[in-house]
DNA sequence: TCTGGGGTCCTAGGACCC
DNA sequence: TCTGGGGTCCTAGGACCC
């Protein structure tokens, strides 16, 4: 097996970048919603050692310091990026799995001719079509190629695209022993930390360990990495694979305390979530809603409860997910609390047409409702996210729970009135 | 003042059954 | 008075990923 694992460096902040050459050459952060914490940072960024996942606050000072350039991120606009980014890929090989919004796998196995030379094609023509800057790595199995990424990315002198294929097992291992066991895809910082306390430090460390003796003292999971990082591939490409669950939550611009805004904003996730679920035309058995309070401020009484209810028959109709949804609500609720953060997540989701209708089922009402979501669909889509909502949801500018998205630039590539105008 | 959102997988432990 | 052992299923929670 041969897999290629193509990575846009920076992604938030390169997007940005295509639409705003002035960010060339400084320090550039993209913030979460409601502008919280640092999600992608430029080189430059990364250079004042910033941190992922740091708090936007703390950062102001070094900001002023540095002149940093903040923005609030534009999930439209780099997914739409991402979509382009993908579909250049898939002209350069038979199978691709997109794993994330920044990252596709690409199956290379069978290819005779030179991967390095191949992959520098790839870099061109992405960067050509769409003004992304990208690292490939090359690996026989999928944590190879994740590790070969990193190398590629970290190392200039591989000038942006790593092969380990092509490397011999001696020059490997010498690679491998300078790089920490942490950077490993499925290592995270729990794992590392004790992998360090038993001695094992770096990739070269871990690779020497035997299989059994990890798999007694960890996890299936890092048994599973270990064999992966030897060159037995044990993780699949997986294409287009429907998802198990579906998730909507959001932090609130403010602290959110009745129970009436609390039911606005679950009412507009489930329809987010059930707009998602029609689209990969799945239905699902249950629906789980979580509410919890600031565990940032440990002085507040602090409150975090979910609850799944189960439906009587699984189903993709948001008004009646919305249904079961505050139900679960109601149940769940406490007056009192400042609520910091609400969510549904769709489980039990499996696919629309293996149900079938028992005696009690009023297919003619099934029938009506789903053209009712298909319609609702197609005006979302065509006029923007929200034109249509169940109108419990609220009314966008008296939601007093909104985000809070101060610096965000406009939907260049996904809104007609947002559109970059040259200026002659 | 201000700390994201959306996923997957594994494990431990309780409930229940025979 | 004495009160097993093995299996399955479900859920909560943790660890990891981007």
């Amino acid at each position: 097996m041969k897999i290629a694992l193509v990575d846009v460096n920076n992604c938030y902040v390169s997007c940005e970048r295509v639409f705003n050459p002035r960010l060339e050459g400084k320090p550039v952060v993209v913030l979460s919603n409601n502008d919280g914490c640092v999600v992608a940072r430029s080189a430059e960024a990364k250079a004042l050692r910033i941190a992922m996942g740091e708090p936007w606050f703390k950062l102001k000072n070094l900001a002023n310091k540095h002149g940093i350039i903040a923005h609030s991120s534009n999930y439209a606009l780099y997914a739409d990026m991402s979509n382009r980014f993908m579909s250049i890929l898939s002209n350069f090989a038979p199978h691709i799995e997109i794993y994330s919004i920044d990252e596709c796998f690409l199956d290379l196995s069978g290819f005779s001719m030179d991967l390095t030379e191949y992959a520098q094609e790839i870099r061109k023509k992405v960067w050509q079509w769409v003004g992304l800057p990208v690292c490939v790595g090359i690996g026989s199995t999928k944590t190879l190629s994740k590790l070969a990424n990193h190398v590629a990315k970290k190392k200039p002198k591989w000038n942006g695209v790593c092969d380990l294929t092509a490397l011999p097992s001696v020059l490997q291992h010498q690679l491998f022993s300078g790089i920490d066991a942490g950077e490993v895809w499925g290592v995270g910082r729990k794992l590392q930390e004790s992998l360090n306390a038993i001695g094992i430090k770096s990739v070269l460390d871990l690779i020497n360990a035997g299989p059994v003796w990890i798999r007694n003292r960890f996890s299936v999971t890092l048994a599973r990495t270990l064999s992966e990082l030897n060159g037995i591939p044990c993780i699949e490409l997986e294409e287009a694979a429907s998802k198990h669950q579906i998730m909507s939550s959001r932090s609130f611009g403010q602290p959110v305390k009745t129970f009436s805004d609390l039911s606005e904003s679950i009412t507009l996730y489930v329809a987010r979530a059930a707009e998602k679920l029609r689209l990969q035309g799945s239905v699902a058995g249950g629906i789980q809603v979580h509410i919890r309070t600031n565990p940032f401020k440990p002085d507040d009484p602090q409150y975090s409860q979910g609850v799944i209810m189960p439906l009587m028959a699984p189903t993709d109709d948001t008004l009646k997910l919305n249904r079961a949804a505050l139900a679960g609500l109601k149940r769940i609720y406490r007056p009192g609390h400042a609520y910091a953060k609400a969510g549904v997540t769709l489980v039990g989701l499996s696919t629309k047409h293996q149900h079938s209708a028992d005696l009690l089922t009023d297919c003619d009402a099934i029938e009506k409702r789903s053209m009712l979501m298909k319609t609702m669909d197609a005006i979302n889509m065509k006029y923007g996210k929200n034109t249509l909502d169940p109108g419990i949801s609220g009314i966008t500018e008296r939601r007093a729970w909104s985000m809070k998205r101060g610096n965000r630039t406009p939907a260049y590539t996904t809104d007609w009135n947002e559109l970059p105008i040259a200026l002659a």
